[in-house]
RNA sequence: GGGCUCAUAGCUCAGUUGGCUAGAGCGCGUCGCUGAUAACGACGAGGUCCCAGGUUCGAGUCCUGGUGGGCCCA
């Protein structure tokens, strides 16, 4: 069977659908999972993907590498288990769900009914899975696609249910009153994890409020807020004990106010562009100054405030009357002399440290806000009234009561909801936790565990010394439904493990729910009797869980823990996980951790992997908001997917990488395209020829320096392979094999050319085409995991069908393992010498204008070391042809050819010996220039006497150069020197000549699309004599070299191609036609 | 304020346990090669390896301090 032409301007993203088809036709990855069925296995947890929207190209990078160890462990023979995972609980789909129907709040949610509203999350996170798969298909993803799992399921459900339950045994569930930070469109609470992600910078009204003191005639607390709705809340004032407060009066009143405080510049807290933007604001000395000029009259410690009684600024209002029996002044380390007044409004209600500190000192909580955000009815003319938006009415309010002191702009880092955007406000809610006081646990089982990048590890277990407790309820819709029910009656609450422990204690609402998967509102019908109390019906907690919990139970989910125990001690802990490393440490390793310490204290993972963003070309993060976002699929269509794996597997994976289309246009130009264009070299050839690499293989004795050097360096680079994947290096394999692929195209190939083009069989011929097909089909296994379109696409051309045995697809074989019979390290050393020293001869070439079409006399070299030496000769032939010499001779010894000269270094003896730097130029070059050569060499000063004066210059003061006369054009470089023979002779030229005239008649071949093999009729046509005297001396080289059967000078009847040309300024007139 | 991390050519980045003259690709300029190559090769310009100390025969690499960026925590 013949091979298949190849054309270089292959359309890769049209090959790629081309070799899915096959796979698809083929069932490639059935027959790939059969082959290793039963094998050792090899374990990988899937972190579940966001099942919310379809890829973009970042999900593309933790997925290729995913794929790439699967397809390397597969050739390695392991069993394994191919489960990808959907991440589809929480309020990212209901956001998305609320969207799409235009619901402004929870409201909204009940009144359309909560169970059609779950039933579309369901319905949305399975759509957009469905697409995900279709998606990661199309980037070469082999996973068994029907058995994705999906954190809605319930067997991932229940699982977590068996994991609180646990929680709970050990007594580290327990419900929480806590000031936290809340999102009143949402109407949940925002854990500590999801904080983060929502930090925006944000401008905000900020006030000077005047606390007066009682019982001291005219003397206040400067107040400094900028949250003044707060205010409405406020309960104590807190100073540090041993702070310098000024005792200042402006206007009638008297302020105590922090020293540092207020002679301090005050700034915006933020930086950059904003920084620029924003206002700038006033000290308080200039405020005092502008409201009419100040005085200090005194200084006091904090210490000496502490217990003051004073009047708050909403005591008017109902909603304030507890807090008003409790107006006065503690004292607290936190305050600092460079935020605000140095006096601290504390409103426990409003704030998560306020509360704490609310706690300390037995201080009531206000909390003025309901669960959308809008103040409550003992909030006066507030009530009803949403808190972003009362801050100047709040200024204006002060300031009729008399009490504002100043107001400004300021812009500051605020959270926001991650999800929805909305400013976030702190609210005093109940809300479920689990206690962290098991922590160190958590932190052995993360040193367990390899972590790449190392410092990982250091990472996480930071992350794990200072985390809070784990708030897990949320209260919304679409989630896990914690299986808290907890009795009205008592307070007493049970945590229920399973299906069956709740159907075992229902005492009502089993028929209603039986037939559903655990989710509200379904699962709220099933109550139970109080188990202290006896009290019924006992119902389930409205709270819906923490979405983390769900992709952090599946090592024990879909391992089988909890169905198939003895198939889970198979498969966990798994070898490998791999995710984007921002975000994670506090979100799913986390999770994970705390989960699988939990139920086994050991990490579900051995090796963790992170690795960066992907940024786009300007390195900037890809927003869809911001249009520099890249679909998955437009990506895939325009570039095709193997580039952009190859570029991602190229990548250090801590850093983050910066995805456009010249960073891909380089990736495909310099690995992809000579890759395949090697390939299309050997393909188009071998079909010409017929080639049978199964036929009379040359053992590697009998093959060509050339063969067995690229051969050797072959072995080398499957070493380098087995290596980095299996220590989840690939970038390391990339950059080698890259190298690689640049010495087989652009130094073997290239050298090898002319063994391809001959007419009749020989063992050389035969051992090129063996050795290129050998380096081609095993490079293709090598790089299968990362390029597994490219390489399938080789190998079906080149292997199947046409080995007996071969398996039918790539991905099916072996991994290869080095022969050791064909490394030759001296042979690939030697090799490395002589390329450097071709590139010196070339530089000499360059540097005197000699193009290497013109053949010159002789080459002389003297080598740097007996390994180089060697190498000049062993590769001589590759020296002539290549660098287009008649003889390279070897010389031990070539100084006797040169000449040194010194010079002074005019730029730098000038400006130091002024006017004498002319006399020490004149003394330098009538000095002896080889004994000035070799100080200079050996770094040492220069005496030279100038004028009847010593003088010493420095080596960098003196120049030295070397010359080998007007005949040799020469480079000298670390002990090497190349010289070439300038020296044109009559039979030098011409053959240059010829050799200028085949190129032009090549290009013209080409342009008239000749095939490769096609023989021609040729005709040469000029007046001018030297280019006649070529033709006529070399006319039998230029035949040869152009397949021409006939050559003339005159014109030819019916040309096919005709091309006009000048050489060397002289007319030459080209004729072609097929003979 | 604390932790982690990064800083090497105009840009993107390599640089093993400290060891020959600090490299590659892109971009720029010049020249060349080409019947595999939408390519390629050579040469050139472009570096205080962020700064300052220290350890060492020797530091881009190790240590300390600082500056600047990123992430996280408070």
């Amino acid at each position: 069977m013949a091979y298949e032409k190849v054309d270089s301007k292959t359309d890769f993203p049209a090959m790629e659908r081309e070799v899915l088809r096959f796979w698809e036709e083929t069932r490639a990855f059935e027959t790939l999972r059969e082959k290793n069925r039963g094998n050792t296995k090899w374990s990988f947890l899937d972190g579940p993907i966001t099942a919310n929207n379809p890829m973009g190209v970042h999900h593309a990078w933790g997925r290729t590498y995913k794929d790439v160890f699967h397809r390397y462990h597969a050739a390695k023979g392991h069993d394994m288990r191919y489960q990808n995972g959907f991440d589809c609980q929480g309020l990212w789909i209901e956001v998305e769900v609320e969207k799409e129907h235009g619901f402004a709040n929870k409201k909204d949610i009940e009144a359309y009914g909560v169970g059609k509203f779950v039933d579309e999350c369901k319905a949305r996170a399975q759509h957009y899975a469905d697409i995900q798969s279709e998606q990661s298909k199309r980037l070469g993803y082999w996973m068994d696609w029907s058995n994705s799992y999906y954190t809605m399921s319930e067997q991932n459900n229940y699982g977590i249910w068996a994991f609180l339950k646990k929680c709970h045994e050990e007594r580290h569930v327990y419900k929480g009153k806590d000031v936290m930070p809340w999102c009143p469109r949402c109407g949940t609470g925002i854990s500590q994890m999801e904080m983060n992600e929502g930090y925006r910078e944000t401008e905000h009204l900020s006030v000077f409020v005047r606390f007066p003191i009682v019982g001291r005639e005219n003397e206040a607390l400067l107040v400094w807020t900028t949250t003044p709705w707060t205010l409405t809340s406020n309960v104590a004032a807190a100073v540090k004990a041993d702070m310098k407060y000024l005792k200042v009066r402006c206007g009638e009143w008297t302020y105590y106010v922090g020293k540092g405080n207020f002679e301090a510049a005050r700034k915006q807290p933020v930086e950059g562009e904003s920084a620029k933007k924003a206002p700038s604001l006033m000290s308080i000395q200039a405020i005092f100054k502008n409201a009419g000029g100040f005085e200090v009259l005194g200084e006091v410690d904090g210490e000496a405030l502490v217990d003051l009684r004073y009047t708050g600024p909403f005591d008017h209002l109902d909603g304030a009357a507890e807090a008003k029996e409790h107006h006065r002044v503690i004292a607290w380390e936190m305050v600092t002399e460079s935020e605000g007044s140095g006096i601290v409004h504390i409103a426990p209600g409003c704030g998560s440290e306020d509360y704490r500190l609310g706690k300390e000192f037995s201080l009531p909580a206000v909390a003025p806000l309901d669960q959308m955000g809008n103040f409550l009815e003992p909030f006066g003319r507030l009530a009803g009234r949403n808190f972003v938006s009362v801050a100047n009415d709040i200024a204006d309010d002060l300031k009729e009561r008399g009490v504002l002191v100043a107001k400004e702009r300021y812009v500051h880092r605020y959270p926001h909801c991650w999800r929805c955007k909305e400013e976030l406000v702190y609210r005093l809610v109940d809300e479920w936790y689990i206690n962290m006081a098991w922590r160190d646990r958590i932190m052995q089982a993360t040193r367990g565990a390899q972590w790449i990048p190392e410092w990982g590890m250091d990472r996480e277990l930071d992350w794990l010394k200072n985390m809070g407790d784990w708030m897990i309820s949320k209260k919304r819709y679409w989630g896990l439904a914690l299986p808290i029910w907890e009795c009205d009656d008592c307070g007493h609450f049970e945590v229920i493990g399973s299906q069956s422990e709740l159907k075992e204690r229902a005492v009502a609402g089993w028929e209603e729910f039986e037939g559903h998967s655990p989710h509200r509102p379904w699962v709220d019908a099933v109550k139970i009797k109080c188990a202290k109390c006896g009290a019924t019906p006992v119902s389930r907690v409205k709270d819906v869980g923490n979405p983390w919990l769900d992709a952090s139970i599946v090592p024990f989910s879909t391992m089988g823990y909890f169905d198939n125990r003895e198939s889970w001690e198979e498969w966990f802990p798994a070898e490998f996980v791999v995710e984007a490393l921002p975000g994670q440490f506090r979100n799913w390793f986390y999770a994970l951790l705390a989960v699988s310490t939990m139920m086994v204290d050991k990490a579900p993972f051995k090796t963790l992997l992170g690795h960066g963003l992907v940024l786009d070309d300007q390195m900037e993060e890809m927003h869809k908001s911001k249009g520099n976002a890249i679909e998955f699929n437009a990506a895939a269509d325009k570039f095709g997917v193997d580039v952009m794996r190859w570029m991602y597997c190229n990548h250090s994976p801590e850093r983050n990488l910066a995805f456009g289309p010249a960073h891909i246009d380089e990736v495909r130009a310099k690995t992809i395209r000579p890759l395949w264009n090697t390939y299309a070299f050997f393909v188009n050839y071998a079909r010409l020829d017929e080639f049978d690499p199964t036929k009379d293989v040359l053992p590697i004795e009998r093959r060509t320096d050339l063969d067995r050097w690229i051969l050797s360096d072959l072995q080398k680079l499957i070493e380098v392979a087995d290596t980095a994947y299996a220590g989840f290096e690939v970038h390391h394999f990339c950059s080698r094999t890259e190298r690689f692929i640049d010495n087989l195209s652009n130094w073997y190939v290239r050298r090898s050319r002319r063994r391809f083009w001959k007419s009749e069989w020989s063992d050389d011929k035969r051992a090129a085409y063996q050795t290129l097909h050998e380096v081609l089909t095993t490079l293709c296994q090598l790089i299968a995991p990362i390029v597994p379109f490219l390489t399938e696409s080789m190998y079906q051309n080149l292997v199947a069908g046409r080995i007996e045995g071969a398996p039918a697809s790539v991905h099916h074989q072996s991994f290869p393992m080095p022969d050791p019979a064909k490394i030759d390290r001296a042979l690939s050393e030697r090799m490395e010498r002589f390329l450097r020293v071709v590139s010196m001869a070339r530089a000499a070439r360059t540097m005197s204008k000699l193009k290497v079409r013109q053949p010159l006399a002789e080459m002389r070299v003297q080598p740097a070391g007996d390994v180089e030496r060697l190498a000049v000769e062993q590769f001589n032939d590759h020296m002539l042809e290549e660098l287009n010499v008649k003889k390279v001779t070897i010389e031990s010894d070539l100084s006797s050819l040169c000449t040194i000269s010194v010079r002074s270094n005019m730029k730098l003896v000038g400006p130091k010996y002024g006017k004498d730097a002319g006399s020490i130029g004149k003394a330098l070059q009538s000095a002896d220039a080889d004994v000035i050569a070799s100080l200079v060499a050996s770094g040492s000063p220069v005496s030279i006497e100038v004028d009847g004066r010593a003088i010493e210059l420095e080596p960098s003061e003196v120049l030295v150069a070397k010359s080998y006369g007007d005949d040799w054009a020469a480079e000298e470089n670390a002990g090497t020197i190349v010289l070439l023979d300038k020296r044109i002779t009559k039979e030098l030229k011409l053959e240059g000549i010829a050799r200028d005239i085949v190129r032009f008649i090549q290009n013209l071949r080409k342009d008239t699309n000749l095939n490769l093999e096609d023989r021609i009729t040729l005709s040469l046509q000029s007046d001018d004599a030297e280019l006649s005297e070529a033709v006529d001396a070399c006319g039998a080289y230029i035949a040869r070299e152009t397949l021409a059967t006939d050559l003339t000078t005159t014109p030819i009847d019916g040309a096919a191609g005709r091309l006009d040309v000048k050489i060397n300024g002289k007319p030459l007139v080209i004729e072609l036609r097929c003979s």
